[in-house]
DNA sequence: ACTATAATCTAAAACGTTTTAGAAGTCAAA
DNA sequence: TTTGACTTCTAAAACGTTTTAGATTATAGT
């Protein structure tokens, strides 16, 4: 069995609330109590019991990550686990725990509020966010504390880390027109995703800017994996009047773009270009390495769990939204047309 | 404020422990109470308190994982998050919360000591098992419920799921015999992690087994990115006996290794062959496709946690100890010597 | 010597749940 | 009409902690 506060106070032939105070060093207990019932305890291995804390506390010094769609759960996302890697750094500094869970997209709405009622978190981090998002309503309803990854399409009135995804296709947009291509694709995740959204707006804008025309053809929606990029980029390049260049929309579509290009005997970078997004370090080990647009994906991870800590323990949050640029980074996969 | 037992109580007109035992369904509530009871507890929308709980039943109902290394959280391993997503799967389905946190190694085992006396976890989950594994040791001293992903070196009194390593570098040594290589290299992982050493065991066997000869020089022992995977084998190619054929430990080293050559200005799968172990998602997407062992990194992890799960449940165990063969996938990264 | 003040401690309550032991009431059998 | 058995409920205790309010003792000031 552990050791209480009771057995302690056994040991010293005091009270437990003295023991208690004696360990928390408040200052009504006298420095040789203090010290004594301090060396007892560690003597023998007392650890607090976590409940009883919590619950005496009514804090669950915890943060929530619900992930969206049990099947889908998206850990082989190089960039996701970069995040997460970003979220437990912070929240293990802080003596947080991070409780993971999953559910279906029918009971997301349940589990959050059992979540928030049976007080098992005092937080929580919005992954996946949509552009209209159920969850960040429910949450601001009810007035609990979180950090949403991303932003909704408008109404942004919470705190948020997100990237500049719009901007970042921009740039990659006009790297492409730069390098002389004028026919320009474009394999998107779905558009309820407001990260996806975003960069198929930058997408649109770009082509605009450059005074380029948008064809409804050039843009094929799918999900995150590589199959389906392999499978988009292939209906791109059997149009009849196939693009020269392809902008996928992460890093993952981009490398099954790749794979497709080559099937079809295209030299990637010569014959076709080829771009992603998130640089993913897979985008380096690719070949031939892909044009993409770096995002600090562990360091996003921190500064959302950061503002999330600092909402929970009412510190004051430096910056509450937080929108990072994503900076271009040109490798092989794209150049001049033939 | 959230609603608690004493609130239906007052509202029912009857006392906490009635409240309680109709919410459960126990048969000394007569129905008609159970059934208001319950009704009234839905309307208000009741959800019973988390720690209150815990604390009464002296269950966490968590399962831990401690990540070794807070630098080295090891998120980018593609092969690992589907092990993650297995875990998680599991443990959600069971109604059990997922404890993630990081330790480095100094203070590695004090924290698993305080989670155990704390009563966070009901359970460990052990990943990165050494050989000598003092985590291990002090999960049985204490006669704690712990699942290691991964064996010691002799012992191995407890609870498994491991692949069998050594079996399956014997078919890759095999697998290059066969196609007419005489002179292996090797890039593995430190050999204090079980896995790497069973995998050079494997090496080892496969060369005895062919009568090749084993040289020190062609064994390259390096961490497990890629980047290391790449210099292990400019090492190997600089060789004044160069191997024509280069058995990486896993994947990520493999396609470091690939990298290798090709700046070298090799053509993989035709001047020098390579191949990984795990099969990760990038295994098939690269060029050339790598040669590898396949490992269902999901379903391992779902069996971990399953054995975990029916320890602390006490629910009897299908199996205590499992090892799964890995599967060879023959692409084009190894083929005959030139 | 008496009072005020400070120093040190503890009893009691609280957090919200479940379990245990037993009370109160109902009903049937003797 | 008493006994026993059963049904339905509740009081009290328990889990281990922290907080609050107050008790006790020592110390100093007059």
């Amino acid at each position: 069995m552990a050791v209480t506060l009771k057995h302690i106070a056994d040991k010293v032939g005091k009270s437990v609330p003295t023991v208690s105070r004696a360990l928390a060093g408040f200052d009504d207990i006298s420095p040789k109590t203090r010290d004594y019932v301090q060396a007892v305890a560690k003597e023998m291995g007392y650890v607090p019991n976590n409940f009883a804390r919590k619950l005496q506390s009514q804090k669950a010094d915890a943060v929530g990550l619900i992930l969206p769609g049990a099947e889908n759960l998206r850990f082989s996302d190089p960039f996701f686990g970069l995040l997460l890697s970003g979220i437990i750094e912070k929240t293990s500094a802080a003596g947080m725990d991070l409780s993971i869970s999953a559910a279906s997209e029918e009971d997301e709405l349940d589990v959050y509020m059992e979540h928030i009622k049976s007080q098992r978190v005092d937080g929580f981090i919005i992954v996946r966010t949509h552009r209209e998002d159920k969850r960040i309503e429910l949450l601001r309803e009810n007035d609990f504390p979180f950090v949403s990854f991303g932003r909704m399409e408008s109404d942004n009135d919470f705190h948020f880390v997100d990237e500049d995804g719009t901007w970042g296709i921009e740039q990659i947009v006009d790297h492409l027109v730069e390098l002389g291509h004028t026919n320009l694709g474009c394999i998107a995740e779905p558009l309820l995703f407001t990260k996806s959204f975003s960069r198929v707006k930058g997408f649109m804008n770009g082509l605009e800017k450059n005074n380029l025309p948008f064809s409804d053809e050039n843009l094929v929606v799918t999900n995150y994996r590589q199959r389906s990029g392999r499978e988009a980029a292939l209906r791109l390049l059997d149009l009849p009047n196939p693009p020269t260049a392809i902008v996928a929309l992460n890093d993952l579509l981009a490398i099954g773009a790749i794979q497709a290009a080559q099937e079809r005997g295209l030299v990637v970078g010569k014959n076709v270009s080829i771009t992603g997004f998130d640089d993913i370090v897979l985008a380096e080990m690719s070949t031939p390495g892909l044009t993409t647009l770096h995002q600090p994906a562990h360091k996003m991870g921190t500064l959302v769990a950061q503002n999330l800590i600092q909402q929970i323990k009412n510190e004051s949050i430096e910056q509450s939204q937080i929108v990072l640029k994503p900076t271009l980074v040109v490798r092989n996969s794209t150049g001049k047309p033939v």
